[in-house]
DNA sequence: AACTATTTATAAGA
DNA sequence: TTCTTATAAATAGTT
């Protein structure tokens, strides 16, 4: 199997393939009640994505799960934390789940601050890099 | 269609789909010459990905074209960054592709640190919240 | 966008 | 988990 080479072929295959591929991880999710999410780039460069429930929340998912204890911890849970944010504002008003989001969301800031002081992380980009003459 | 309910049949059902919508992926990729990545978690909460390059480099462009201008950009512009410093240290010694990174992140810090200023997120995802009490 | 000959995926059973 | 096979679905080429 090699890349195909003509344009206009392409441009059909790919389009017919990624319709396909969607439908397969519709089925997939719905078939086996799982959490997915396929993002792509078209050759034009145009992303698709396919996801339940949302691409955000399948990539904080994934970050949280993936990487806990890489240096780059802190900057993860940040983007955890906004994920979480965000679900908050876009709640109608369910009062409860605002609550454990809110309980959520002020024990990762606990620990984010506590780690952040622990481990020295908030200058870590930039320093790991030796840019600082920089600014 | 509807979750089948049986577990047994489930995780059969889930690890032959899974196979299949990845080689569908993986034929996608290299028929067409894109990139693409796939998260989906299994019934037992696993994580499995298929990707090319890598699922980070995925996240990483997906976050850059398509939420560029959110509140959540300094976040994300920082996990593009710790894409790019990862990449820098992944490198062998090409120097030129070496200096290219620096370059590029150097630049993104200069814009992330300007934009912090004038837009005041540094504090934005603790305030807004009305959080600071917790400390 | 639609058709169809062929290839491929998959559910069920072993 | 892997293999087999009957059936269903995807798709390349074409119009």
């Amino acid at each position: 199997m090699q890349k195909m080479e003509k344009e206009r072929k392409l441009q059909v295959t790919f389009s017919k393939r990624r319709s396909g591929l969607f439908k397969k991880a519709s089925e997939l999710s719905i078939l086996c009640g799982v959490e997915i999410a396929i993002v792509v780039f078209s050759p034009a460069k145009k992303a698709f994505s396919f996801s339940h429930p949302s691409v955000d929340m399948i990539i904080d998912r994934y970050i949280r799960e993936n990487l806990p204890s890489s240096s780059n911890t802190f900057l993860l849970m940040e983007v955890h934390l906004n994920v979480q944010i965000h679900e908050l504002n876009r709640q109608p008003t369910y009062l409860d789940s605002q609550l454990d989001i809110e309980k959520n969301i002020s024990d990762e800031l606990r620990k984010i601050r506590k780690e952040g002081q622990d481990n020295h992380w908030w200058e870590a980009p930039i320093e790991s890099l030796g840019l600082e003459e920089l600014e």
